[in-house]
DNA sequence: AATCGTTCCTGATAGC
DNA sequence: TGCTATCAGGAACGAT
């Protein structure tokens, strides 16, 4: 699934690739794919303008246009943006096709339909913006900073974790693998933790990010990037999907369990 | 106000 | 073989 690292893998193509093409069609097939914006409210929006630049923000794409309106993309769990695909990659699940005047393709592919992207004028704070929490690897955002941010809540921490508005950018992969690392248990109470494991804690989180942008990602079920690569980082995993395997440090089995609805995975011996 | 549970989607896979 | 049930999960939304 698409989280920091596979967003940042995907805006590292994209912002090497896009800059200075012009947007002369926009084909969106699926409608939902704008929400609760018109389809043709959204390529008025964009056609005939030229993209600046892309970055990232959580696990959002923004694209800058040169008219200063932004475009803001949620890949969710299986979506991609495919630079130059070959028509194969897009005939089917194609939630979106952009053509640009150089003649080159963008499209958006995602065989759950959960993806979304969204215009937004120039001078508008998009939602967004406003629903998202730090960046993890924001130097302003130290040990402390997250200690405070976690203790001032009280829920389980990988649900806690998994919150955009308190930390933007974690997803169910990196969650499981941090708190392995920190040895802190992903059932903690996150106003119980001491600063000594949050110190731990954002000491993981720094350096599994860090690997995983390295590593372009992490590709376990469908993710890909913009040139429909995978990623490298699936084989550095302590936890995520190992079930029943040893814990990497004490020999134990890992163990899988659900919070939220959806699974963790975590070592009992070795996070407390 | 904060937290919890449901919903949206489809393909791969397991089990009968 | 062919069917059905289950599972993967990010974030908006409604309920508590």
């Amino acid at each position: 699934m698409p989280e920091l690292p596979e967003v940042e893998a995907v805006a590292a193509v994209l912002r090497e690739e896009l800059p200075g093409e012009i947007i002369e069609k926009v084909t969106v097939r699926w409608p939902q794919w704008t929400g609760d914006q018109p389809p043709a409210a959204f390529g008025r929006g964009i056609r005939g303008k030229s993209i600046i630049q892309v970055a990232r923000r959580g696990k959002y794409l923004r694209f800058w246009l040169d008219d200063q309106s932004q475009v803001w993309s949620h890949l969710r769990m299986t979506g991609r943006w495919l630079v130059d695909p070959k028509p194969a990659q897009y005939e089917s699940h194609c939630s979106a096709l952009l053509r640009f005047v150089s003649g080159r393709h963008l499209a958006f592919v995602d065989v759950r339909k959960f993806g979304r992207a969204h215009w937004y004028p120039p001078q508008i704070l998009p939602k967004e913006e406003r629903l998202l929490g730090p960046e993890p690897l924001d130097p302003a955002f130290d040990a402390q900073a997250l200690h405070s941010r976690l203790a001032g809540r009280r829920r389980e921490l990988k649900t806690l974790l998994l919150d955009q508005q308190c930390i933007a950018g974690l997803g169910n992969i990196y969650a499981s693998e941090i708190l392995f690392r920190a040895r802190v248990s992903p059932m903690r109470r996150s106003d119980s933790l001491t600063l000594p494991e949050a110190r731990r804690i954002h000491q993981a989180m720094v350096s599994i990010l860090e690997l995983a942008i390295e590593q372009r990602g992490t590709t376990v079920y469908d993710y890909r990037g913009a040139w429909n690569q995978e990623g490298g980082y699936q084989h550095f995993l302590q936890v995520y999907q190992k079930a029943g395997e040893p814990c990497p440090r004490c020999r134990k089995p890992i163990v899988r369990l659900v919070q939220g609805q959806r699974s963790t995975f975590y070592c009992p011996t070795c996070q407390r």
